[in-house]
RNA sequence: GCUGCCGUAGCUCAGUGGUAGAGCACCCCCUUGGUAAGGGGGAGGUCCUCAGUUCAAUCCUGAGCGGCAGCACCA
């Protein structure tokens, strides 16, 4: 006998070898038609599963969270059989869960088309219609190798392979179709339901690795009910709204064009966004003792051959041609810490020097695959707001952690309140000794315990010279960003003959430390676009007031109240076209300009605005100086209004 | 980089082996209108590039470039 203990902290005993099946008909024939699986100690298996020790049941319906997990992977079987029975011959490979859904990989010679998921679906309606129990077998490693080979089913046979010896080889079927599954799933098709539509089509390599054959994934995603499939295709849609790309051009802040692959061509109104940022971060840079500096943008190559830059990253780097009256060629640099270490060399440097904070906006590039390019997100040619901070190996751990600290006050000032950190050590590809890396990933998880935040482990994610901490933001809609990193890097001042004379009066050499912030300040900015959904905060808006006359007549006042918004300090602009309101607020508002300050006859009679916020059908009309007063107010940058509240 | 899809006006997109289209945007005219598109007219194209097939290519074929999605990559 088993002793099961129910959700309501009931206790029955039932024979040995009940399955969750009989026990859930038992207590009543619905709850076994609407029970999908059980979970045994909290552990999800399948319904069918006998019962074999004590433990904690729960009956898990259709529309329990957990069920979710099951109708996505029930769904990516009932896809991978009807793949199967349209076009015999394709080989199955995986086919997971995943965030919102589910995929399979398939291999066939002939590449699925967008036209081919339709046909897909219609068949996956047929076979989950039949309702096909699903049911459980174990087979022998040598029984599944055989039947997957005669299939013809190479995959599958690798997979066998993989499975670790003494671990059961479970096979999953549904009527006739089976696969090999680590399980578990619902009692049958039918519970799949409705709610589930295959996206795309897309190439994948086989076990993710370039060097194997390409695969072609589909993936589809799946809910419980057409309500919730319906919202998420929603979600999408929104998010498509929202995406940098589209926002950049309908607001005019930047273009790409075919001539400069991965760079950007900033517009005006971009760049005021650009230098807004800069003009924040300097401000933030100074108050923390940084010196901001400028390198070359090209040195000789040879330098990068002496970093290490040549032999482990060549394939990123844009050289110069060889000129026939110049016996070097140069390299752009991908970097900043080069240069940066040539202004510590330059002069003799004290232990009294440090710590030595030198700054730099500095424009990098990189031969990103062309795959790799997404809009702002990833360029090839990026500006970053790079430091590197010279100290003792006794600073590292309080530099570091006075980093963080501002580094979180930072994106605190941008509204990203929710901020992940990942401590990633040693990578395979790397210069210097274990030692010295030992040194230096004690001292920077000693900054981090101390500021007493949680943090994850990112094994092997270091840079090639040293660990680092990774600082990834969470946007509005959920979605992960890196941003910021501290570096430790006990090896470049080495490997270029960086040091300082110690208070003993030896040469040491100094430890650097690499710290961004914002990383790339083309990608902060596409996610700051994509954050607010092109409604950026006043400060950080290009236009933050558009004066728009209703007529003619208005025209003078609308020039005073131009004067007078820029003499506040707004950056302002006024539409005295012959246009009717209704276009000009349709236009600025399609712009995502903040604020319209609307002038007609009676605002010019009375020294008033009329503001219309974007986002709002509301307006209210206030005098000019009190409005003016009030946006300046609030356009204010949040470190200078911190400033003001402090005096 | 790999796989698939795509490249026609500033934008979104139709279309055809023989003379290239729409809506919006732009310019001009009329309209002076009170908070998300007033009306009329006009101009605008190397149909991504190069080669091939053809009497004839924007269309068919090949290569290249660029973009999109996913994968791989991301010091």
């Amino acid at each position: 006998m088993v002793a099961l203990t129910f959700p309501d902290g009931a206790r029955r005993e039932y024979p040995d070898n009940s399955t969750g099946f009989d026990i859930a008909k038992g207590i009543s024939p619905s709850l076994a038609k609407r029970t999908v699986a059980m979970a045994l100690d909290g552990v999800l298996i399948d319904l069918n599963d006998k019962i074999e020790k004590d433990a904690k049941i729960e009956f898990v319906s259709r529309d329990d969270p957990r069920a979710l997990e099951l109708i996505r992977h029930d769904a990516a079987h009932v896809m991978a059989e009807a793949v199967q029975q349209l076009w015999p011959g394709t080989q199955v490979t995986i086919g997971p869960v995943i965030e919102n859904g589910f995929y399979y990989d398939f291999f066939r010679n002939e590449p699925f088309t967008p036209e081919d998921l339709p046909v897909i679906e219609k068949t996956m309606r047929e076979i989950i219609a039949k309702d096909k129990p699903f049911t459980k077998e174990i087979w022998t490693r040598d029984q599944a190798k055989k039947f997957f080979k005669d299939k013809g089913e190479n995959f599958k046979v690798e997979l066998v392979d993989a499975i670790p010896p003494g671990e059961s080889l479970k096979i999953y079927k549904q009527g006739d179709w089976l696969d090999l599954c680590r399980g578990p799933h619902m009692t049958s098709t039918g519970k799949i339901g409705n709610a589930f539509k295959l996206m795309k089509v897309a190439g994948a390599y086989w076990r993710g690795d370039a060097k194997n054959p390409m695969l072609t994934r589909i993936y589809g995603t799946a809910w419980p009910e057409q309500k919730q499939l319906d919202e998420y295709i929603h979600m999408l849609e929104e998010a498509e709204k929202r995406d940098h790309r589209r926002l950049g051009r309908e607001m005019d802040l930047f273009h790409f064009q075919e001539d400069a692959p991965g760079a950007v061509f900033w517009h005006a109104k971009g760049w005021t966004l650009f230098e807004t940022l800069i003009a924040y971060m300097r401000r933030r840079q100074q108050e923390a003792g940084y010196n901001e500096v400028n390198t070359p943008q090209l040195m000789d190559s040879q330098l990068w051959v002496t970093t290490g830059h040549m032999e482990k990253y060549r394939e990123m780097l844009f050289l110069t041609e060889k000129r026939e009256d110049d016996e070097r060629t140069y390299t752009i640099k991908p970097m900043n810490c080069p240069g940066h270490v040539q202004l510590f060399k330059n002069g003799l440097k004290s232990y009294r020097d440090l710590p030595l904070r030198i700054a730099e906006f500095g424009k990098v590039h990189r031969f990103e695959p062309s795959g790799a390019l997404h809009g702002l997100m990833r360029v090839r040619a990026f500006t970053q707001d790079d430091a590197h901070i010279f100290v003792t190996e006794e600073q590292i751990t309080e530099v570091c952690l006075g980093i963080h600290h501002q580094l979180l006050s930072i994106y605190s000032d941008f509204g990203f309140e929710t901020v992940a950190i990942k401590f990633a050590d040693r990578p395979e590809k790397r210069v210097g000794a274990d030692d010295v890396w030992d040194k230096a990933e004690v001292s920077l998880l000693a900054a981090l315990k101390a500021a007493g935040k949680p943090y994850s482990h990112n094994k092997g994610e270091g840079a090639f010279y040293g660990p680092k901490l990774e600082y990834v933001l969470r946007d509005a809609i959920g979605r992960d960003w890196q941003c910021g990193t501290t570096q430790v890097d006990l090896n470049l001042p080495g490997r270029l003959g960086a040091f300082y004379i110690a208070a003993s009066g030896e040469k040491v050499t100094p430890v650097m430390i690499h710290r961004a912030i914002f990383g790339s300040l083309e990608r902060f900015i596409g996610i700051l676009i994509e954050q607010h959904a092109g409604h950026l905060p006043l400060w950080l808006s290009p236009v933050q007031a558009m004066v728009c006359t209703i007529t003619s007549d208005a025209d003078g006042y609308a020039g005073e109240v131009l004067a007078a918004a820029k003499k506040a300090g707004l950056r302002v602009d006024a539409d005295l076209r012959n246009e009717k309101i209704n276009y000009k607020v349709r236009e600025h508002s399609l712009a995502k300009v903040p604020v319209l300050l609307v002038v007609g006859k009676k605002e010019s009679e009375s020294r008033s605005v009329s503001i219309r916020r974007l986002g709002s059908e509301q307006q209210s009309v206030m005098p000019l100086e009190a409005a003016l007063a009030a946006l300046a107010a609030e356009a204010t940058p949040p470190d200078l209004k911190r400033g003001q509240e402090a005096t």
